[in-house]
DNA sequence: GTGAAAGCGCTAACAC
DNA sequence: GTGTTAGCGCTTTCAC
């Protein structure tokens, strides 16, 4: 018995008589052999990893997409590496760069940040890559995100169909690594040229981030115009319970005085008070589908396509633009 | 010039002639030569990677802690693998047994759930592991984490320094799994014993999880009784979050009719209305020290004794508890 | 300080 | 179907 016939019961090929098989199982079983993964990684020359790298792992919409990453790649039998790189375009160039880590996993789901088209393209195209978020793919990878444009329209529609005639928006981003904040406030455009109404330039505010403090911050200075919005969209739920928090610590209603809605559909915003209005890309899908891709990208001979994937999304109205 | 020597040049060894150092580095940077991680791995029989294995990964208080930990591994030159137990034994038990996945890690930060002391004990010797949460260490691995029962006395302690008479208890697990649990309970108890007081019996509420659904629940619970409590003490914030939806949503004040505060100080609870007091450990020094402890687990040639490292924490009041 | 050569433990041609 | 053997690309002991 060589160690060629115990690879092939070890993975489970199929040609080993029945008998072959056991007595090499009760050998192993016996001898408490473990096969090495570092070896076997050698020599196959793949690690049986994939990486996630995203801006943050504490934003709630990222834990709840790396969890169904997790499901997904495990179902296959991947282990998940993680990073977080801030945003940091030098941290983010690193990981789809030729590097030493290049083989440590077998490819990168990668929601990158401060990292512009250009940068993107610049990278080792032998690294099997899906990029989430807005970032049109170039045709060298998979690129999966929900219809920014479509939703934002829909959410700030939304609002304008309340009667709401001041609305607001909170986290627009007019620099190159700021597509996607750029996307959603066209959205917002597009809707109130559809209802033939004008965009009130005063009422769109930038932040650095999508965050609780960001949102928080912004609905500060909107509340201090002269004339304040009564209805505000913001490009994030995080954003939008900041925003809340601001307003109703000035003793003002949401969403009587002033209509929110969000974007994300992380479960805190169905549990704060109010409950926020959201747009709700399916992170499940993004998820599975973003691993079934890459998956695919590392094990055919030859590079499929490089996809536009556009995942599904809903608006839920919570009580934080309830009528 | 052999691969001995570049290999020394690429680890950093002082042994090199400068000129020499030069000549590998100039070829290093023509060939485009990246070394083989994989190899290197097979090589010296390790992985670079420590894993991080926790119930949830979107529970806040686990994310932002997976944040720290990944700041303090990259430090060090290693990467994170992660993974999601959902409290199950059997795939924690998997994590720390002898398994084929041995190597991919090179040791273990775990916060088990599921699994009791005994089942922990029975685990490969040869992981390195650093326990997060409630188990005592047996001596083999390191724990790390605050002093639950004093942190629980001085929440409850707070509640009652209030004036407030019905204390409630959300989160209780009365079986062998739920020892942090236990501990709070005892801080609970404790709390009430030193002012001489009881504890209301009827008050004190099990939920399978620490989750907003389960302190949403509970809380319902305690507000249908005939003397609903004036004060709850939640044990995670996310429980605090779901009692106090409920609380409001039946026309209820916080903390005006009743008071409440949390454990785990996530950053959800400084923005939410209103925002919530809270046990808050410190998560930075948890994983720095998880961390620290796990490298010097792997690297020490004899295993170093297992400590019980305590985390420093601190009352944070907030408006829900608020006089 | 540098070179030669022997593993690390597995997989996969290649023969039988 | 099963055995033999040559790598995978490093690290490291050992001479020089």
């Amino acid at each position: 018995m060589s160690s060629r016939t115990v690879s092939n019961v070890v993975n489970g090929y199929a040609k080993v008589t029945d008998r072959t098989r056991e007595r090499v199982q009760r050998a192993v079983e016996e001898l408490g052999y473990r096969p090495n993964v570092l070896a076997r990684n050698l020599a196959q020359g793949k690690s049986g990893q994939i990486a996630l790298v995203v801006p943050y792992l504490d934003t709630p919409y990222f834990s709840e997409l790396l969890q169904s990453v997790l499901r997904a790649a495990r179902a296959a039998g991947y282990t998940v590496l993680i990073d977080q790189t801030d945003g940091d375009p030098e941290h983010e160039r690193a990981f789809i760069a030729h590097g030493s880590r290049r083989l440590l996993f077998d490819g990168v789901i990668f929601s990158p940040l401060g990292l512009d088209q250009m940068a993107l393209a610049d990278r080792d195209p032998s690294l099997p890559l899906v990029i989430l978020g807005e970032r049109s793919s170039d045709g060298t990878f998979d690129h999966v995100g929900i219809d920014d444009v479509a939703a934002s329209r829909q959410a700030t529609d939304h609002l304008l169909g309340l009667g709401r005639r001041r609305v607001a928006a909170i986290g627009d981003q007019p620099y190159a690594t700021g597509e996607a904040a750029q996307l959603r406030t066209r959205g917002f455009r597009e809707a109130h040229e559809a209802r033939g109404q004008a965009v009130h330039e005063d009422l769109v505010i930038g932040t650095p981030r999508f965050n609780r403090p960001d949102g928080a911050h912004a609905m500060a200075r909107l509340l201090d115009l002269e004339e304040p919005p009564d209805a505000v969209f913001c490009y994030s739920d995080l954003v939008a319970l900041g925003a809340i928090h601001t307003i109703v610590s000035r003793g003002l209603r949401v969403p009587e005085d002033i209509a929110v809605i969000g974007y994300d559909d992380i479960e805190e915003g169905a549990f704060s008070n109010p409950t926020v209005s959201t747009v709700s890309p399916d992170k499940e899908w993004i998820a599975a589908t973003a691993v079934e891709r890459l998956l695919l990208r590392i094990t055919s001979p030859t590079p499929p396509p490089g996809l536009e994937l556009r995942a599904p999304h809903r608006l839920i109205i919570r009580e934080s633009s309830a009528r």
